[in-house]
DNA sequence: ATGGTCGTTGGACGA
């Protein structure tokens, strides 16, 4: 099974990116983040007949997910807020499908470190945090993924020491994302020996892509049981080449079930 | 990483 997530930012200007991805790649799950779409402005017939099902939670101009699945399985359990959040803003969509809990984040980006914005973050990350661990008592097989908007680690960062400190790559951000880890959600891309200097996202501004000045923020976290069965995890760069892209670029993780 | 661009929107704001 094949699972990915790709931040489009704007599924409206990426509809034709993300149809050819669909096409090329043959994902089983796909969690996307900012369509930045109303539920009814959906469009979902497009999607269907590339051979997807499709779930959305949408709002206007900001955030915005949805999962697209080729899998049988009758999505259950639907959500789309953390339990326990008060938030308008439309950033998560989790289903079942058979034996599988799947999770979409869009994880709000924090703006700057000490910023309204970034206590935020913060918060919804300590919120999710808690839902987490419920969820991986009750689901065996949990995949989650996203734009985190947190750079695990240095390496994960062209230029640390420029970075060093702000937000993406701040201490608190990365301590709650490594509370993630530690209830035994795994960086599927991790798991594998990876060349270095391997970003999912570079800024539109400064030809940063061209000069590969990226982060990895998006990614592909699995439990326990998923871990012993995912057999491949990487970044896809090439619809991040293409004329108009999303700043970010899909990350994949493949399992064994 | 001084700023540098996109997307949404119809002037800024968010990323």
């Amino acid at each position: 099974m094949k699972i990915a997530s790709w931040n489009v930012n704007s599924l409206k200007v990426r509809l034709p990116h993300v149809l050819d991805w669909l096409a090329e790649a043959q994902p089983d799950l796909l969690g996307i983040q900012e369509t930045k779409t109303l539920d009814e402005n959906f469009p979902q017939q497009e999607i269907e007949a590339a051979g997807y099902q499709v779930l959305f939670s949408g709002q206007k101009t900001y955030n915005g997910v949805a999962v697209l699945s080729r899998l049988k399985a009758t999505p259950k359990e639907i959500i789309t807020d953390i339990p326990g959040l008060e938030d308008h803003q439309r950033r998560v969509l989790g289903a079942t499908y058979g034996k599988l809990r799947f999770i979409n984040l869009y994880v709000p980006n924090g703006s700057e470190v000490g910023s309204d914005k970034y206590t935020y973050k913060l918060d919804w990350l300590d919120k999710l945090a808690s839902y987490l661990k419920k969820q991986l008592q009750e689901h065996k097989n949990l995949v989650v993924v996203g734009d985190f908007n947190i750079a695990p680690e240095d390496r994960d960062v062209h230029d640390p020491e420029a970075w060093k400190g702000s937000v993406l790559v701040s201490e608190p951000e990365r301590a709650a994302l490594q509370k993630l880890f530690d209830l035994g959600l795994h960086d599927s891309f991790r798991l594998f020996e990876q060349d270095e200097k391997l970003y999912s996202w570079w800024d539109y501004r400064a030809a940063a892509f061209r000069r590969n000045m990226g982060l990895r923020i998006d990614h592909v976290l699995c439990s326990d049981a998923l871990k012993k069965k995912c057999t491949a995890s990487y970044i896809d760069k090439e619809p991040r080449k293409l004329e108009r892209p999303s700043d970010h670029a899909p990350v994949v993780a493949e399992f064994d079930i």
